[in-house]
RNA sequence: GGCACCAUAGCCAAGCGGUAAGGCAGAGGUCUGCAAAACCUUCAUCCCCGGUUCGAUUCCGGGUGGUGCCUCCA
């Protein structure tokens, strides 16, 4: 598989450090808040990519931090007279409905950077050690940037042309207008930890180095998130784990584009974050994920919700062949015709296809063309009773590809009420009696329950509008 | 100023040297009591100008028009 790598800037063959290990990173969300659909781009994006490896053959240990202490979070206890911890609790268990209405599956680590400081605190240790980071008298703790002579390296910029735009903030004790906090001393009413600079906590950038570090290993496979993570986020990140261990820090990093709202920025300055939470009171979130799914991660989107209705219609598209198909495996025909043996030969070429756009980067854009693809083709077959060959090698491509795009996951074992089946019989008796007005009638109640009737050679079928 | 990115049909979006995937919307048709769903058919020479090439949407140069990062942000 190829894999765009921001570091070499360019597609480069994904080559686990340990064959059939995949050890990937991803920057998880500060649990202040319901997340956006900022946020949900990454997760969804990588977690198709840890699907597709696993789908692949490897086994993936797949970490994604919570960010429990920062100040956002302490604004916002302060805020609501409550604490940090209740807030993090809050909004990690909230982290988890939205995550599971997009099927982004569990990661195999959430590790909270609370539940670290013992690590980070060491690792700020080794950097002061090693003549990397410096104690300020206020409690702060800054990493030397210019310590780091590879400072720049993902980013693309040089440190004199950073130095330029730099600014200082007169309340920080820096050495060097582009060093950063690793421990920021405590100020008053704030949570703290004990250290060997008094009372503080993490700064943002080393958390993610130590529990990635910790986790997966000092060097290890991927390292994801969004585009504005690059700099200074990830930049920050290899500078202190580098300076620290002396060893490479993550070996792929891949970085997803932007969504717009309606051709603007979303943006917290801007205020106009659209939560993932409003948008699940309009739209099915699988629709939302096929939508995020249907341009190449590295590209900017635009969301609107136009947008998401022609996803929604799309998804529809793959729900009635699964539903067809479904149909179809319920009753096969005996014995395989050459249309049986023409399908079957036709499966593995979109299993291909499949994959090939996958192994491009993780093209879900093209991915999802071949699926399109094979959706018409499966709903063609099965217009007619098929062999049970050539039914089940479509149901496992179609399994196998819903599976890796985290699709059609969530379970349709729905009752539909007792009025509106009781309508449907009686729908049913009297079209056999030819009364249409009454049926067309039915038709129209049952539209108004929110209930579409789909007619077919075995009868009518009730679909949820 | 430094570093990147984008420009493909009404909308969205792949392709990136050999003559334009897919989805939504539209048109015609098959099926249907009528519909719906499904299927079939149909709907673009790829921002402009140069260059390289037998051949360019695809590579190079120059324009034009958008965008992002360099500051908390996915």
């Amino acid at each position: 598989m190829q894999v765009y790598n921001t570091m070499a800037r360019k597609k480069e063959e994904l080559v686990p450090l340990t064959p059939g290990v995949i050890r990937m990173y991803v920057c998880g969300p500060t649990v202040y808040n319901f997340f956006h659909i900022g946020n949900a781009r990454p997760f969804v994006v990588f977690d198709t990519l840890r699907r597709y490896l696993e789908y692949r053959g490897y086994k993936v240990i797949f970490a994604q931090n919570f960010t429990d202490i920062d100040d956002k979070l302490i604004n916002r206890a302060n805020s609501e007279g409550t604490t940090v911890p209740e807030v993090a609790e809050r909004y990690i268990k909230e982290y988890y409905a939205d995550a599971d209405a997009l099927s982004i599956e569990r990661a195999t680590v959430n590790p909270r950077a609370t539940e670290h400081v013992g690590e980070i605190i060491a690792l700020v240790e080794t950097l002061i050690e090693r003549g990397h980071a410096y104690a300020a008298d206020n409690g702060d703790v800054y990493f030397s940037v210019r310590s780091f002579p590879g400072y720049g390296k993902l980013s693309g910029q040089s440190v004199d042309d950073l130095e330029s735009g730099a600014r200082i903030d007169p309340t920080e004790h820096k050495r060097d207008p582009l060093d950063f906090a690793v421990w920021k001393g405590a100020k008053r009413g704030e949570p703290y930890w004990e250290s060997p600079w008094g009372k503080g906590r993490p700064g943002w950038h080393i958390e993610c180095s130590a529990m990635s570090m910790n986790i997966l290993g000092e060097t290890f496979d991927i390292h994801a998130g969004g585009q504005d993570l690059v700099f200074p986020h990830h930049e920050n990140e290899i500078a202190q784990s580098e300076a620290a261990t002396g060893k490479p820090f993550a070996r792929y990093w891949m970085h997803n584009g932007y969504i717009n709202i309606n051709n603007e920025k979303m943006s917290k300055s801007l205020g106009n974050f659209l939560l993932v939470r409003d948008i699940a009171k309009e739209f099915d979130l699988e629709a939302v994920r096929l939508f995020l799914l249907s341009a190449h991660y590295r590209n900017p989107v635009n969301f609107s919700r136009e947008l998401v209705e022609q996803a929604q219609t799309a998804l529809g598209r793959i729900k009635t062949a699964r539903e067809r198909l479904d149909d179809a495996m319920g009753k096969p025909v005996g014995a395989p015709t050459p249309e049986d043996a023409a399908f079957l030969a036709a499966v593995p070429e979109f299993r291909a296809r499949f994959e090939g756009a996958m192994d491009d980067d993780l093209n879900t854009a093209d991915a999802l063309g071949v699926f399109f693809d094979f959706a018409r083709a499966v709903n063609a077959f099965v217009s007619e009773p098929r062999g049970k060959e050539a039914l089940e090698a479509a149901d496992r491509l179609m399994k196998d590809v819903c599976e890796v795009l985290g699709l059609l996951q969530h379970a349709s074992g729905e009752e539909f009420p007792k009025e509106a089946l009781a309508l449907l019989e009686e729908r049913k008796a009297v079209r056999a009696a030819k009364n249409w007005a009454r049926a067309d009638e039915i038709r129209e109640q049952l539209k108004a329950m929110g209930f579409s009737v789909e007619d077919g050679k075995d009868g009518a079928k009730l679909k949820r509008i």
